[in-house]
DNA sequence: CCACTTTTGTTCTCTAATCGTTCCATTCAT
DNA sequence: ATGAATGGAACGATTAGAGAACAAAAGTGG
């Protein structure tokens, strides 16, 4: 799927993104692939996202984004025991179903009662209105809890997710705790460690090292229901 | 399925991806094959992918994904035993809940500023699946403030309507305040007097006689998208 | 809040090497 | 022979590297 200059700096990109969550500017990814001139980063950039590797905003500084790693790459930066086949990586393509712009998008369970999530793949899915996802591949979890309740999310909603490896400081993000308890949280580093903040004055933030922490997707939407 | 050929090309792209996450090229196929010309590699490339064992992206270099694999050909290459023999990774369409229609329903503008509804109804509509919505006449609107931000409903959020001329205590409504201001709130009766309770504590609910507050519908359901 | 500077991303042009595509001749096995 | 598989080579497209000028965002100081 990628070739070799595709393939490391795809590697860089992950790599920074895991270390710092800040990810390098094209000065520093042509420093880092060894050339003199910024325009093959950009060439290089265009194929990773056409290829749905990593997704981007446009004209934005250090704005980019790991969706997925190629077989044989380790994705978390380093040697995680991961328990878990992590098989995430071959995309399953997100049709579009009749309704013209609305998605389906499958419903993996529950989040935040400890379990990971891929233990619990069901048939579910859920339709959602394109306008709330963007590009990428998404799933449901329904949220258990209040954890989260001051950033406006109540227990029974629904969280969009968009699958992602990485995330900016300050996002909210599924992330999987040693491979066992699946969670939703603001995700922030402070120094070498991954600090997971809840939105509720009665939780304490979590530190972690960061090879504790995988991030299996963020935040990108959010449906309820009232009876 | 396929030919003594077309499986070993098969189980040498898939071991490449594998170990390099890079994909072989025409010419180091030629070679692994033992082929002395690119094109037999071409024709074995076609046939698989027209068998949808392997994808790829037209006229690219190197961009060559695995879709599936043979019965027996283990796809993970070494590090972890594979759980699923991968059997179909193939577009996997997702299926339809219960009731997949969606409904296109009018988004009115905003509520909170103080501006009667009516006056703002734009072209503007909201795809929405019905399973968020119950039977009726419902409409959208984009939540301008914070006043009910303790009940998770922020700033830019959009609120599903259901239209009703009247609501049950407790029941978050769109209320039209003395015909001029229309705004998102609990309604509450306290003996004559109708209540429109924020959820903010800065702010303070409001008493109105009953002639005053119009309900114009009921809060059904909830988007909110992040980015 | 504005003007100014720095950082960062975008685009274009050239050059070279790699890579994929195609067509046609040749070989091989029935 | 005849159809299928293979070989060969020319061709065009993509990938890559460099350099520079430009545009847009972010940061700074008044």
């Amino acid at each position: 799927m990628l070739t070799a200059k595709q393939h490391e700096l795809l590697l860089f990109i992950n790599q920074r993104l895991d270390e710092s969550g800040i990810s390098p500017s094209f000065e520093e990814m042509k420093e880092a692939l060894d050339l003199k001139s910024k325009s093959g980063v950009h060439r290089l950039i265009g194929a990773l996202e056409e290829r749905g590797f990593i997704r981007r905003l446009a004209n934005r500084a250090r704005a980019l984004e790991v969706m997925k790693m190629p077989e044989g790459g380790n994705v978390g930066g380093n040697n995680v025991a991961r328990f878990a086949p992590v098989k995430e990586t071959k995309p399953q393509i997100q049709i579009p179903v009749a309704a013209n712009d609305v998605m389906e998008i499958p419903l993996h369970g529950k989040i935040a009662a400890g379990v990971p999530i891929e233990a619990l793949e069901g048939q579910n899915s859920l339709s959602v209105p394109m306008a709330l996802l963007g590009a990428g591949e998404h799933y449901a979890l329904e949220v258990s809890g209040d954890s989260m309740i001051e950033a406006g999310i109540l227990d029974g909603d629904y969280a969009l997710i968009r699958k992602a490896n990485t995330a900016r400081d300050g996002e909210i993000v599924v992330a999987l705790v040693r491979g066992e308890e699946a969670t939703l949280k603001y995700l922030r580093r402070e120094g070498q460690q991954i600090r997971l903040d809840p939105a509720n004055g009665s939780y304490e933030p979590q530190y972690y090292a960061p090879h504790e922490v995988e991030v299996q997707g963020k935040l990108a939407g959010l449906l309820r229901r009232y009876h």
